[in-house]
DNA sequence: TTGCTCCTCACGTCACGTGAGGTGGC
DNA sequence: TTGCTCCTCACGTCACGTGAGGTGGC
């Protein structure tokens, strides 16, 4: 048997403000241990203080109230230790990206915005591995990193010829909603399909292309140089953003020397009068 | 004169969502360029993309709107790299919370809970230079930093002796709902007072103590152990919290040496029976 | 009886997202 | 005419905080 707290004593023990463990106890995160059916006044076991602490450090890494939910019901210790630690290597990534963005800042605040090379071209239509899904923004690079990677080794397990560079088809609901289908392929002298690699025939297009160099998280500036320019010149017509991974992390080890094409889809008329 | 594009072209130039930048309209922080009249319909110009590139960016490091707007407004460009600069150490600060938080967990979810040592106490008034002032948790440790540092500043300015730790009250409506005065004080021989500085009594105190060792992102383990501790005994009586800071980051390298005693306010006949 | 703590609504906040229902331009 | 894009409400979401108005225990 042990002790039993009012909130107010509870909220110092867990440094838990007593409107949250009230939220906490509504959203049936953490029960109070006994409620008193006059008074409706809450009362807290000391042995909950653990429990309540947990709660609070999940919370101050931004775990959501339901993930942490599901650590604290978690039926053995190896499962919570692996919803934790899911959690700290996101955390972990969010870190990494933050500092990206510091630095691209930085870069953005800089005295010099550089100039791009914008060349028009016809795209022919290219046979090809690919894995076509609905994909949110906030989920683009882990899926991108998953599916190259599967598209990689399947093409090398099949022994197929690569002929081309790994490439992908972003719709623009992507941006505009937030989600959209978005296609990652490997074109391919011959057909490769399994699971949710299917043989594509990606079709021709005609394309603005510019080279962005250096981090993905800094795209944007590119994708904007390249809007405004086709804007400028009158061309741009709705369809998929096309990109081409040139150099990958897989080939260079300082992300200033990524390269990535990125085709913005024009006119025809455009392509011509070039 | 720079060209306009619509809504769904703005958003692929700047990845922001349609219903972001409508958001950002309806809000004021990005206005469009045009608004037809008769359609409702939304044009950007162009040249407002780098605009909204720094939007996105210093939303992905969580500016609030508010402070983005600012930093748009600020007139010349210093004011505008200080407000930056600002948030950036603000991130740079937070990573460094979580840093720690990780590795707390860590702690937590290992297998020893460490027992503590309780000892009760009857703490004597105290002549002390001190700051008292209405505090959020949020802005506790900087408000701490900035406190210690003015008092031990004006004590060997005065020439003053000091006669004890650095100590401070923390009243519990800190906790409990997030905000509530606060005292941090360090004991005198001599009355010492200047700006916001003053010279107060601390007035005596039946408490029960123990010392946290470690980081104080990890108080809040004592805070409950104690706590608990002081229920278990049935003594636990309203009254500001008390802490003393017996080795601080300024005495020690290591983070795993600091020493914070805690002291929870008890019965006086807890402290005689004892 | 006076304070203090606790209670329950109802609504606000922040930064958007969702979804219904409808309109304009090629 | 058909799609597609755009529009405006109104409401939802997440994790609480604010504030009014009221009750219970020492």
């Amino acid at each position: 048997m042990t002790d039993l707290v009012t909130i107010g004593e509870f909220s110092l023990m867990t440094q838990l403000s007593v409107k949250t463990l009230r939220h906490y106890h509504d959203v049936g995160l953490l029960e109070p241990t006994r409620v008193d059916p006059s008074s409706g006044y809450r009362f807290y076991a000391t042995d909950l203080v653990p429990t309540a602490q947990l709660i609070r450090r999940l919370r101050h890494l931004d775990m959501p109230v339901g993930d942490v939910h599901s650590v604290l019901t978690a039926t053995d210790a190896l499962e919570r230790d692996a919803l934790i630690a899911a959690h700290l290597t996101k955390m972990e990534q969010s870190l990494q990206q933050t500092r990206a963005a510091v630095a691209d800042l930085r870069v953005m605040l800089g005295p010099t915005q550089e100039r791009i090379a914008v060349e028009t071209r016809r795209m022919p239509a290219t046979l090809a591995a690919a894995i076509t899904e609905a994909v949110s923004v906030g989920d683009l690079l882990p899926w991108w990193e998953d599916a190259s990677a599967e598209l990689r080794a399947l093409v090398r397990q099949t022994g197929a010829g690569v002929t081309g560079f790994l490439g992908g088809l972003y719709d623009p609901a992507l941006y505009a909603e937030g989600i959209g289908p978005v296609t990652l392929f490997l074109p391919v002298s011959d057909p490769v399909a399994s699971g949710r690699i299917e043989t594509a025939t990606i079709p021709a297009a005609d394309v603005a292309v510019t080279v962005h160099r250096g981090s993905y998280a800094g795209v944007d500036r590119t994708y904007g140089a390249l809007g405004a320019y086709v804007t400028a010149h009158g061309s741009s017509r709705p369809g998929p953003i096309r990109e081409a991974y040139l150099l990958t992390p897989d080939d260079v080890a300082d992300e200033q020397q990524l390269r990535t094409e990125i085709g913005w889809p024009v006119d025809s008329t455009f392509v011509a009068a070039e």
